[in-house]
DNA sequence: TGACTTTTCCACTCATCAGTTACATATTCC
DNA sequence: GGAATATGTAACTGATGAGTGGAAAAGTCA
């Protein structure tokens, strides 16, 4: 296939055939929102929404066949792109995984503080930061931050995203801690707890990436209901 | 260091010292039983033992690093032995990963029988089930078999770990089901809730993998009476 | 048009690592 | 003792893949 970038004479054309040009693997973008637009943009725009591609290509693919198999040759051949091209808008591999992780922390920052609001309920803003984190997770950067996890990255990256993560567990845990005071929520400890929760969730983009995954609201509503209410029967 | 296989005299020695000589690395065996014994055995049994100490190091070290960021030199000097010295008792690396995760899911098989026990309550069961395999990933072998999931094995490898995993979930699913139909359970998606559960306990290798990390019984303890009788205080 | 910047690619280097070749030394057993 | 078997080593091969040098093409704007 002919090498799109320089060929094509629209922006827009451009920024599409960054993700591959197929329907079947064309990026989708962040969260939903589509990742060009037609109007026209700035060079600036236009180097930002490619970049955005790179990261985008960049952790779907890192999440089908793990960081350390994925190529930055794989991914330039699915941005139709040389390799050196890659160069221009990441610096290295590992800032790939970084920017895509940071992003992804950055997308819950949103959920993060509805879940601060005293005036709901405690049980309800559990649920609300599981969903958050579940539909957050249905994204390929939120798959991202999961799959790739343990993935080696240099200091102070590393540390940026310890302190993201550890700040997410902080607020379950704080939560629950929050429940057992105002007695909605029985005794326990509170650090097993949040970690029997996120990992139920971090699971999921293990076994649900396939061609029919199941919605992801659908499992936030199961597991949401289990956690809350348990297996038992009343 | 001196190649301590050739020099030492006694077999017991030779076996202590493939695990790599000093106490912190010293391998531990599998399970909990230790891997050598001081009677005389023989040279096939040396060779079994031998063959174990490589694919335990190998588990050990694809848990910490990861499977492709793990060199098979790294596991022959762990073991201070040469890497052509492995080719002994492996053919290669896949065989290191696949034998381990095959041996973790044959180490549940006892588990997995005394589950399938009718005259024990549905509950109780699947009590049992999630206790050994919180054990299980007590393991570095049984770790190895959550941690190392998605490293591409080939053909036959493969279907067999696939088999493996499937029966294990099959099992817990059909349990769930069967409590929906006595009663004990509420009624649910049990292939959701099923997930759920391994989730949460598949990602204890993923946090508790430090130097003193919480007892796996206590963490087992803690998981299954949230997920039997969930967050909420009656 | 022509100077200037942005974007792109080809072809290379250099390091790493799985697996092998060729050989050496121990151990077992006749 | 000596043949057969088991255990071990050092040094190599070949493939792969991250990152780069140098230059050409495309786009921008006077």
């Amino acid at each position: 296939m002919q090498p799109v970038l320089k060929d094509s004479a629209v922006a827009a054309q451009k920024v599409r055939a960054m993700s591959g040009g197929d329907a079947k693997n064309s990026y989708e973008g962040t969260m939903g929102k589509p990742l060009w637009n037609n109007a026209v943009t700035s060079r600036d725009e236009q180097r930002q929404q490619k970049r955005l591609a790179v990261l985008g290509t960049g952790a779907r693919l890192f999440n089908d066949r793990g960081f350390d198999r994925t190529t930055l040759d794989d991914i330039a051949s699915e941005l139709n792109v040389s390799k050196r091209t890659l160069y221009y808008y990441v610096s290295n591999k590992e800032e790939i995984l970084f920017e895509c992780s940071r992003l992804a922390l950055e997308f819950m920052q949103e959920t993060i503080a509805r879940c601060k609001d005293p005036a709901v309920p405690v049980l309800e803003r559990i649920a609300l930061l599981l969903r958050g984190y579940a539909q957050l997770l249905a994204d390929d950067m939120g798959a991202c931050l999961v799959l790739s996890k343990d993935i080696p990255l240099s200091e102070p990256n590393r540390d940026v995203l310890r302190e993201g993560r550890r700040s997410l567990d902080g607020l379950l845990r704080d939560l629950v801690r929050a429940g057992v005071e105002d007695g909605s929520i029985a005794p326990n400890d509170a650090r097993l707890t949040a970690a029997a929760m996120f990992g139920a969730f971090n699971w999921i983009p293990h076994w649900n990436r396939t061609d029919n995954p199941v919605s992801h609201d659908e499992i936030a509503d199961r597991y949401i209901g289990l956690l809350i209410d348990g297996l038992r029967k009343r």
